[in-house]
DNA sequence: AACTCAGTCAACCGCTGTACA
DNA sequence: CTGTACAGCGGTTGACTGAGT
């Protein structure tokens, strides 16, 4: 396709901005706002191309960025969300809020990412790169590469499904999901795994469990504890609590099955409300991205890590990592 | 004091995805 | 369907700065 080189205009300025350059974009976007960045730079007067205003503007003017150092908590979710998302800025930025990508993707170059090297722990794949820790950090570090991975598949999962259910013709979940999904491009681009769609994950489960329970006459807020569970063998087992061999259990340990998630989702318990779930994911995903990652259960464990103290479980072998990190500050 | 070097970070570059005519 | 414009992303660059020699 047809694409505009970068400042095409070769009369047009690039280098630092200068304080006045700054106060009058900043004055503009003050009193008009910016719809379209090339009109602008060509309002405001100044010799700028759209795309350096925007990033001007994006990156250090906007009036809730946050500057100076980076807070231990901060460090700890670049850290996490790294292992999750890896160098996908824009999507870490989401959970760090007052926070640019540049800064984030700049400060982890600078500094995580030396202090990661520094302990033994490549900076990419988030795991040991040699004997460097001893026995009991690195089966923290295997935790926590498992959980990566496990983690990352099944965020891209539930992004899969969400994008379906606004695909699909409205339940009263897709009706409260849909009205609270953000036309963000973002999202489709962040969270969207790479074609062909592999076979559903959790959530799809939940969506089956969802057509089932809607024909249910006792639909609203229905608990179900126990519908499966997983041995310490790494062999999945799908064990009915109560519900009858219906066909839905069958779909669901076909699914498992497929995934081999067994090992990673060892919650004992998995408590879904169905309706509050739908409720939350869509929070999740679209709209509680200012949540910083610390204060949210969210991120981890969305739904099938379960209760609270399984995501606790999970939460510490994350902190034991990323304290290993501080450590060697 | 002069020079070198490494660290930092703002800004640039090239690209993709989306909307729209 | 095609081309254009634009927003946004991630990688890279280069100016600046401070520490070390």
């Amino acid at each position: 396709m047809g694409r505009s080189p970068y400042c095409e205009n070769s009369g047009l300025k690039k280098g630092p901005w200068t304080p006045e350059e700054d106060q009058k974009l900043l004055a503009y976007i003050e009193e008009y706002g910016h719809g379209s960045w090339r009109a602008l730079s060509a309002k405001t007067g100044l010799q700028r191309c759209g795309k350096s205003c925007r990033l001007r503007w994006t990156n250090y003017l906007r009036p809730d960025i946050k500057r100076g150092n980076f807070s231990l908590q901060e460090e700890q979710t670049i850290i996490k969300l790294h292992a999750l998302l890896g160098n996908r800025w824009s999507a870490i930025r989401a959970h760090l809020p007052k926070r640019t990508d540049n800064e984030i993707k700049n400060h982890w170059n600078t500094h995580l990412k030396k202090r990661l090297t520094k302990m033994g722990i490549d900076p990419m794949t988030h795991k040991p790169k040699s004997h460097a820790l001893c026995p009991s950090q690195l089966k923290d570090a295997a935790n926590l590469s498992h959980m990566a991975q496990w983690e990352n598949a099944r965020l891209e999962a539930e992004a899969r499904l969400v994008r379906k259910s606004k695909l699909h013709v409205s339940t009263p979940f897709q009706t409260q999901l849909g009205s609270s999904v953000a036309p963000s491009r973002l999202v489709n681009k962040d969270l969207a795994p790479p074609p062909p769609p592999p076979p559903p994950l959790c959530l799809d489960v939940l969506t089956a469990w969802q057509g089932s329970f809607t024909n249910s006459t006792s639909m609203p807020s229905l608990q179900y504890n126990n519908g499966f569970a997983c041995d310490e063998t790494m062999g999945m087992r799908v064990e009915d609590h109560g519900f009858g061999k219906s066909n839905k259990f069958s779909e669901l340990k076909e699914i498992i099955d497929a995934y081999n998630i067994g090992e990673a989702l060892k919650a004992e318990n998995v408590n879904v409300l169905l309706p509050n779930f739908m409720e939350d994911l869509s929070d999740v995903l679209f709209e509680n991205s200012n949540e910083p990652y610390g204060n949210s259960n969210n991120v981890v464990g969305i739904s099938c890590y379960g209760d609270f103290e399984e995501n606790n479980k999970i939460d510490s072998h994350w902190n034991n990592m990323v304290n290993l990190v501080n450590c060697s500050k």
